[in-house]
DNA sequence: AGGATTTGACCTAG
DNA sequence: CTAGGTCAAATCCT
C-alpha cells in the first residue's frame, strides 16, 4: 500500500469517482419510472466494473502488504535499500541541499528485474566522522564494487547479511551521486525475508529529536511501475508500525471523517485513500515521546529509518558517515496509501 | 579464527 | 560486444 506510485493513487481515486458518479445517475434514474432498465443495468454495470477495478488496483497495491504481515516465521517487513536505477537514468534533481531522497519504485519486468525495485536517494551530511553507518535496519554484506559508466563514483553492491542462512534475497546497491556527493542513491531490490527484517528497524531516530546531521530522502515513484507486489517501501511502513507507530488519519480539508487509533490501524488499509486535499497526522510513541507529522513525514520517516545499516560509506570514499534524519521531511501520501 | 571487505574475473542481459 | 551485476579468492578487521 504504501507505494503505489502516484499516479497509481491518482487512478484510484478517478476510478472510485467514476463509480461514485455512475451510482449518482443510477440513483437519479431510478426515481424516473420511465428510465429504460437496460439504462440502470449499464449504469449498476459500470459501477461493478469501476469497483473492480479499483479493488484490483488496491490489492495489487497492497498485495504485499497482505504477505508481508504474514507473521509466519518471520517476515521480514521493512526492506530498504538500493542504488540508482540505472546507471543513466536522469535522477531528479532536488537533490539539492534540501533535502530529500528520492525514492523511486521501478517493477520493471526485466528478468533480473522481476523483483521490486526502488530508489531513494539519501542526503549524508559531511563532517560527521564516517562511523555512523545508515542504518536501514538490516544487516548488509557487500559482495562487490563497480565503476559505472559515465558516473563518478563506484557503485556499491550490497545483500543481506542472512541470505545463505535464511535466503533472504534482498540487496541494494549504494552510489554517490555525482551532482552532489552528499547524496547517496540507494536502490533496493528484493524484499527482506529473513527475521532480522522486523527487528532491526532503529525506530529510536523516530521518536528522539534531532540527533545529528540529517538525512533527506525522497521517494520518487517511478513512472509506469502499477503496482508492485513486494513493495519493500511498504515493508518499512510495516516494521514500523509494528514497532509502536500510532496512526491517526483525519480529512483536514474534507470535514475529516476518518479518524481512529493506531490501534485498530490496519496497515492494508485501504480506508487511507484519500483525496489529495486530505492528510494524515500520524503520532508515533517511542518510549515517552511522541511526536506528531503529517502523513508525509511519516513515510520519510519511515524511509529515513531505511537507510544503510553497514556503513555502504566504507568503499565509496565517502567523507562522512553519519546519515540522520531531517526533522522536516515530508512527503507525500502516495508512499503511503496507494 | 571467523566474519566482513576488497577486487579482479566471470556471467549475462540488452 | 558492452556494461552492469555477481562470484570468490585474497586480504583485512575484530
Amino acid at each position: 500500500m504504501a507505494n503505489m506510485g502516484d499516479w497509481e493513487q491518482k487512478n484510484l481515486v478517478e476510478e472510485l469517482t467514476l463509480g461514485m458518479e455512475l451510482a449518482k445517475q443510477l440513483q437519479i434514474h431510478l426515481n424516473v419510472s420511465s428510465s429504460p432498465m437496460e439504462t440502470r443495468e449499464m449504469l449498476l454495470q459500470g459501477i461493478l466494473t469501476s469497483y473492480e477495478k479499483a479493488l484490483s488496483m488496491l490489492n495489487l497495491g497492497s498485495g504485499l502488504v497482505a504477505g508481508e504481515l504474514h507473521p509466519v516465521g518471520g517476515i521480514p517487513i521493512r526492506n530498504s535499500e538500493s542504488p540508482p536505477s540505472l546507471s543513466g537514468s536522469p535522477r531528479s534533481e532536488d537533490s539539492d541541499r534540501d533535502t530529500r531522497d528520492q525514492r523511486h519504485i521501478d517493477y520493471g519486468s526485466s528478468s533480473r528485474k522481476s523483483m521490486p525495485r526502488w530508489t531513494k536517494k539519501v542526503r549524508v551530511n559531511p563532517g560527521m566522522g564516517l562511523e555512523g553507518p545508515l542504518d536501514d535496519g538490516f544487516s548488509w554484506r557487500k559482495y562487490g564494487q563497480k565503476a559505472i559508466l559515465g558516473a563518478k563514483y563506484p557503485r556499491g553492491y550490497y545483500r543481506c547479511t542472512h541470505r545463505n542462512v535464511q535466503g533472504c534475497l534482498a540487496t541494494k546497491q549504494v552510489q554517490r551521486s555525482d551532482e552532489d556527493p552528499n547524496i547517496l542513491e540507494i536502490t533496493y531490490r528484493g524484499r527482506h525475508t529473513c527475521t532480522q527484517a522486523s527487528n532491526s528497524l532503529p525506530l529510536s531516530q523516530l521518536g528522539s529529536e534531532n540527533q545529528g546531521p540529517t538525512t533527506n530522502i525522497t521517494i520518487e515513484p517511478q513512472q509506469n511501475q502499477p503496482h508492485q507486489e513486494n513493495n519493500p517501501h511498504t515493508q518499512e511502513l510495516l516494521l514500523n508500525f509494528r514497532r509502536g507507530l500510532k496512526v491517526i488519519t483525519e480529512e483536514l480539508d474534507s470535514g475529516g471523517q476518518q479518524s481512529f487509533p493506531a490501534d485498530t490501524f490496519q496497515f492494508p488499509s485501504t480506508s487511507t485513500v484519500e483525496p489529495e486535499n486530505s492528510s494524515l497526522s500520524i503520532i508515533a510513541l517511542h518510549g515517552n515521546k511522541n511526536f506528531q507529522s503529517s502523513e508525509s513525514e511519516l513515510t520519510d520517516i519511515i524511509s529515513a529509518a531505511a537507510s544503510t545499516t553497514t556503513s555502504p560509506t566504507a568503499g565509496l570514499d565517502f567523507p562522512f558517515g553519519n546519515v540522520d534524519i531531517d526533522p522536516s521531511f515530508t512527503f507525500d501520501n502516495s508512499g503511503f496509501l496507494s
